[in-house]
DNA sequence: GCAGAGTGCTATAAAATGTCAAGCGATTAG
DNA sequence: CTAATCGCTTGACATTTTATAGCACTCTGC
């Protein structure tokens, strides 16, 4: 799987387009700004990411989990009761979020519609 | 259209949210990152980005455009020749580019695969 | 004890989105 | 003359996301 594109380079890995490529899946950048202010269960996850439904949360997470960007605990599995919370990975992604942020806030203002 | 979905928030326009909205579709972000070193044309800026499609492309740009983040300029109509440039909101972008690359470079090393 | 709400998810089908391959009119390169 | 390049568009197909429902169970209030 991998990629399939080359980059600018041919074939040589280049960990900013694969960066990228992860960050531009849906909901991925509204995951990880809903967990800078702390761990969440799934459902309120959910809730805060703001509208994203449970098939694609559970795949995001899932393999957010397994790029090491996110981890997940089980407290207890019948009264289900789970935590999802960043790494040291997913913590470093506040930069990102906070440029986003910023240039949000200055450039993008009101959407005039 | 806007968003049908609440970011943390509730019917306040949220300019974060609708960054991360922009940023996290498909071939978004590496579209400007391939003008951020100078402008380019339709297919040039389709092999810079690797291996996106015409149709896609086309799509993206015409919403960059249309956002304020890219600017398109017509040379000639029948040989055809445009190009395409970031506008200074898209220049802005930058920042978060270069965060992302820092990212990747500090955090994603290699796929180990 | 029993309804009702909440937990973390999964299943299914449909809708949205992205991709592939081909091609248009025209000019330029060999 | 032939092939390639340019900026796209079209239409069929594949993949991704969505809505909606539900499972198995616990906890709270009554």
């Amino acid at each position: 799987m991998a990629d399939p594109h080359a980059p600018h380079d041919d074939n040589s890995f280049c960990p900013v387009y694969e960066a990228i490529n992860i960050l531009q899946e849906k909901w991925t950048l509204h995951i990880i700004r809903s967990l800078l202010d702390g761990p969440k269960g799934f459902n309120e996850l959910a809730r805060a990411v703001g509208g994203c439904n449970p098939a694609t949360l559970a795949q995001r997470v899932d393999k957010l989990v397994s790029l090491g960007i996110l981890e997940k605990t089980v407290h207890s599995t019948m009264p289900p009761r789970t935590s999802y919370a960043l790494t040291e990975s997913g913590q470093a992604l506040q930069e990102v979020v906070e440029a986003i942020d910023r240039w949000g806030k200055h450039f993008l203002k009101e959407p005039v519609a």
